[in-house]
DNA sequence: CAAGTGATTAGC
DNA sequence: CTAATCACTTGC
């Protein structure tokens, strides 16, 4: 499979680019350069300045929200609730602080490792959710600002999941955005078992 | 359904 | 400096 080349991320419609991550696959080598991936079946835009949900609202630049504003194709990795990571991808052009929050991906190589990592977990719940899917693919703060055309994380090139396909709807725990709340900019692939809940 | 957890942010 | 908040998950 071929890795997606840093076009794909720059392009300008942001909403287009999470619709069409669906059904690529991201890839995490391990330590020892195993490949643990999971094909993408969710993910949700967050259009930087102008939108309340995004943490570069109002082209808010800071330490963490820094990465947002690089040229497309690199990783933005957060840390949230004491616990846990979200993995984004920055699209857009330089100082365009749009990203793609990955939300769910489906195992692909590497499931034994997801388990190890995991716990017991039934398989389902390995990567349904943004969290999750960070400790399944071992993402965590050393990956942000990451080049995704490096050999630490990348994404390949995938099947096309046709329209009819994917189910657009409001994007998740972001409440305090407002008129933001109800956009559709979360999207997931139909009936696949792996999106959050 | 509610607690847990600590970085980040805004506000003094 | 302090305090509130949070792009979530799990176990009750």
């Amino acid at each position: 499979m071929r890795k997606l080349p840093s076009e794909f991320f720059t392009h300008d419609d942001t909403l287009e680019i999470a619709r069409e991550l669906l059904g690529k696959t991201l890839i995490v080598p391990d330590l020892k350069g195993n490949r643990v991936s999971g094909k993408i079946v969710e993910t949700e835009a967050y259009l930087g300045p102008e939108d309340k949900a995004a943490h570069s609202h109002n082209n808010l630049r800071t330490k963490r929200t820094e990465i947002m504003f690089a040229k497309g194709g690199v990783a933005y990795v957060f840390f949230v609730y004491g616990m846990y990571y979200q993995f984004n991808v920055v699209t857009g052009k330089m100082n365009v602080p749009h990203a793609v929050l990955i939300r769910a991906v489906e195992p692909v190589d590497g499931i034994e490792i997801m388990r190890e990592r995991r716990g017991k977990m039934p398989d389902k719940n390995l990567t349904s959710g943004p969290g999750k899917l960070c400790i399944a693919l071992g993402i965590d703060k050393n990956t942000n600002g990451l080049n995704l055309s490096g050999e630490k994380v990348w994404i390949e090139d995938g099947e096309n999941i046709p329209k009819s396909e994917i189910l657009a709807s409001g994007r998740i725990g972001i409440d305090y955005a407002e008129e933001f709340v109800e956009k559709p900019w979360r999207f997931c692939v139909k009936q696949n078992p792996f999106v959050s809940r």
